[in-house]
DNA sequence: ATTCTGACTTGGG
DNA sequence: CCCCAAGCCAGAA
């Protein structure tokens, strides 16, 4: 119908958007990653998924949004600016159970977040 | 107010 | 499979 919520109310417009992100992140599970479309996507921002990794961005050193569950929709760590630091994510994400492929791939039939009964498909 | 940037996504060649 | 271009939107300067 019409356009998914695409757009937030007026109400809770700017700087309220980082907050729902770092909620949706923390529901992603141990032993899952989601991609930033997706957390978005359940955030209410269908395409904020940029925000999404402006979000992460911003995150306090210590903080406990689980910001290591989240990849590209490649199933991929995100080249992020500093170099040396995917491997931090990646070293994280196996701890939790979660391995890469032969290309450092993530299975996300496997891996990937499914919130509710969405059965994958 | 305008301008630029970015831990993205999807589509086409 | 890989590479390139366009779309998208919020936040910072």
């Amino acid at each position: 119908m019409h356009r998914e919520s695409g757009k937030p109310p007026p109400t809770i417009t700017r700087g309220a958007l980082r907050p729902r992100i770092y909620a949706a992140v923390r529901r992603i599970p141990p032993g899952k990653v989601a991609t930033y479309g997706q957390v978005a996507a359940f955030a209410g921002f269908a395409r904020h998924a940029r925000q999404v990794g402006y979000a992460l961005n911003d995150l306090p050193s210590g903080s406990e949004v689980p910001w290591h569950r989240v990849v590209n929709a490649r199933g991929e760590v995100s080249p992020r600016a500093t170099p040396g630091w995917e491997e931090v994510q990646k070293d994280l994400l196996e701890q939790e159970e979660v391995y890469f492929g032969p290309h450092d791939r993530i299975d996300l039939a496997r891996y990937g977040w499914k919130p509710r009964a969405t059965r994958g498909v």
